[in-house]
DNA sequence: ATATTCTTTCAATTTTTATTGAAAGTTTAG
DNA sequence: CTAAACTTTCAATAAAAATTGAAAGAATAT
């Protein structure tokens, strides 16, 4: 295979991946793109490499640099901005953990805690009652596990990084 | 808060959080409303709970079964069908884990091992290839460590449920 | 066998989401 | 200041995804 190919694959793949995760594939692609791309790209670029218009193009390198996996890099004489992907992927999983954790996760605690707050009711059994509550006190504590989980997941990676940089610095060790 | 207001809400989120995961608002809202019902409940009830199509809560039902976390449950004497959602919560984890797994996983780890063979060319540089092939590793080796990740959790989680099902079956220890 | 009750399918339709492209905004240069 | 080079916005449009509903299919009862 090519290396053309391989790249084209590589951005289709993940785009695929993408929209699986609730990720609009283009923005999955823009970031494929970016990650195999050895320089930075402009906006152009990336127009022309993905087919994709230029407000397409501009909104989505946007949202990569909102999540922070993707950075700007202005050259000193030039006056358009050329964009590169965080390339170290440990950091790039972090970072999407972060904000995947701040998008989602906080939203549907708030939720789980304000209906914790059931009132009896003629309508409703105090069976029926226990039930829901056991639920959701259940579904809030798993979320909670998830989210340390998550914390562990962040720490243990930065330590893996932190690691491996160290034996990078010191081959003989 | 009423338990009434209190379902509707723990529905509206659930869909919510469904679809920043690619998974249809409906199916989740589908999925909640059985969680939080303490019985099974026949197609009717869903199509007049969440206001649906017949072929839509059939679809999404049937999506929920193919997941393994919604179960058909026949009544003797009841020619309908009624379905009930696994409740316990890690189980559930459990399940949609390892479902997305083989779903989103396996492909991209296709992908990856396929494009791991770039053959050298003309046209491209043997810096190129390298930080190509160089990029391709580290996602190639990271999906494989968070394959092993998910492989952990989901049996620390079975392990955590074993052990709370030993707890209850002698509480006095 | 025929009717009845319920389930499944799927083409048509609706709804949602993503994309375009041109206009407005911004920044630097002259 | 004005022009040029680029970025951003957003209403219109296109594309994708979900939903409907009616017809076909299955299973059970009469």
């Amino acid at each position: 295979m090519q290396l053309d190919e391989a790249k084209r694959k590589f951005i289709e793949g993940w785009g695929t991946l993408g929209s699986a995760w609730g990720v609009s594939r283009t923005m999955a692609q823009v970031h494929a793109l970016l990650l195999v791309s050895p320089g930075a790209l402009s906006t152009e670029d990336l127009m022309e490499q993905l087919q994709i218009s230029r407000g397409n193009a501009n909104m989505n390198v946007r949202a990569l640099m909102d999540w922070g996996i993707v950075r700007k890099e202005l050259r000193p004489g030039e006056r358009r901005e050329f964009f590169s992907a965080e390339k170290d992927i440990h950091r790039v999983a972090t970072l999407i953990l972060k904000e995947r954790r701040k998008r989602e996760l906080e939203p549907i605690m708030r939720v789980l805690s304000e209906i914790k707050q059931v009132e009896p009711t003629s309508t409703a059994s105090p069976e029926e009652m226990e039930a829901f509550t056991k639920m959701i006190g259940n579904i809030h504590s798993f979320a909670e596990f998830a989210d340390g989980a998550a914390s562990t997941l962040i720490k243990a990676d930065e330590n893996w990084f932190l690691s491996t940089f160290m034996k990078l610095m010191r081959p003989g060790s």
